[in-house]
DNA sequence: CGGTATAACGACCAATCGGTCGATTAATTG
DNA sequence: CAATTAATCGACCGATTGGTCGTTATACCG
């Protein structure tokens, strides 16, 4: 009867939030419903309540991570005023003690599994990468109208910027006692310059 | 009694095969021993006597799969003989109609996303780069016989490179009305050369 | 031709899990 | 204080599935 109109939001936070920390821990593939109600402190009916099915739920903590990747990357790329630190800032993806990066990283891993196979969740991927690319993109544009980045099709540069952080990240999270910290940061940099450069030097 | 001491490595050989195919198609969440066994050809008992497991059989599976792809680099890139060529010799990755890619992709973020939670395919992850790292450091060394790639750390940069093509990768195949060949191919040229240009000017 | 060991079969079992549903509790309203 | 409706519970069901096991078929050997 919604004696608190916002019980409903309060719940399904509670939820997703447990979802997302219980798949982060033990993968897609292995969780359960009982798993996930245990970690919300609900029972299977009262958890059926706010997410009738268990895709349902999934693309809600899906669709919640993406936004808080996202939030998170807005917020630190704008504490930068020079735009190529803009388009550097994002060393915080290989800090191994960042608490999105623990949840975030087998997230994303078991997400792009799934959109392999599933239409729906290679939407969500794009819409993520798209906003990912718009915060890149303006950094760009804005050197440009300083006279930087001559030569840089900013779209395209911003989606290709966004790839190599996510190649480096890779490495670096399923193989990182051959991909240490520095060496991710220093490719990351190294790449990004260098790319930047082929665009000012050719053409 | 063995009648023909090969019949064990040719079935084995043949529900590996199906197995790839079938994973595939339907990802590893999903593929059940069934599944398998109809795309071998064979019944639930008569696999059980090759594989005793379904983890024995998909790390049998993922094994297979890594050599493959690593044949396939080994290969294509010893087509080339500039340095830089070879370097740049991956564009296949990026070819929708490549057998070893419409299989390849599912499977290698299936691996991926199993990886995390998974030591032991961890380790095979690492052993794959590692080989893949290898012939993209020969190729560097071999550069810088002629004096070219002056200041590169080969075993560095050939990590950074591998991971340049896997992060165009992800996008080209997970978002790919996006992210066209064109631009995966291009963005790869221009990121590598760019990297190695970053350390001819610098230090 | 038996005898024997391998290869292959497929029915069956036990365990797991997602979802349902009737019951119970709690809160709001009249 | 009823009455009503939302919120929550957890036992239960049906379906799926990995693995087993007794059985059959096949091929080689003495």
């Amino acid at each position: 009867m919604a004696q608190n109109a916002d019980l409903e939001a309060i719940r399904k936070a509670q939820i997703i939030d447990a979802a997302l920390r219980t798949i982060a821990e033990r993968g897609c593939a292995n969780v359960t419903m009982d798993d996930i109600c245990k970690a919300a402190g609900l029972s299977k009916g009262g958890l059926a309540h706010y997410f009738k099915s268990k895709t349902e739920l999934f693309k809600a903590v899906f669709l919640e991570f993406f936004q808080r990747i996202f939030l998170r990357s807005d917020l630190t790329m704008s504490a930068f005023d020079d735009p190529l630190e803009q388009l550097l800032s994002f060393d915080w993806l290989y800090n191994a003690r960042d608490p999105d990066v623990e949840t975030g990283y087998p997230i994303l891993y078991d997400f792009m599994s799934m959109a392999v196979h599933d239409q729906c969740y290679r939407d969500i991927f794009r819409d993520w990468v798209n906003n990912w690319v718009k915060l890149l993109k303006k950094a760009i544009e804005l050197g440009q109208t300083h006279g930087r980045f001559r030569n840089v099709d900013p779209e395209s540069a911003a989606r290709t910027i966004s790839a190599i952080y996510q190649g480096m990240a890779t490495r670096w999270y399923l193989a990182q006692s051959e991909h240490p910290t520095e060496w991710a940061v220093d490719s990351v940099r190294r790449s990004i310059t260098g790319l930047l450069n082929s665009f000012e030097n050719s053409r």
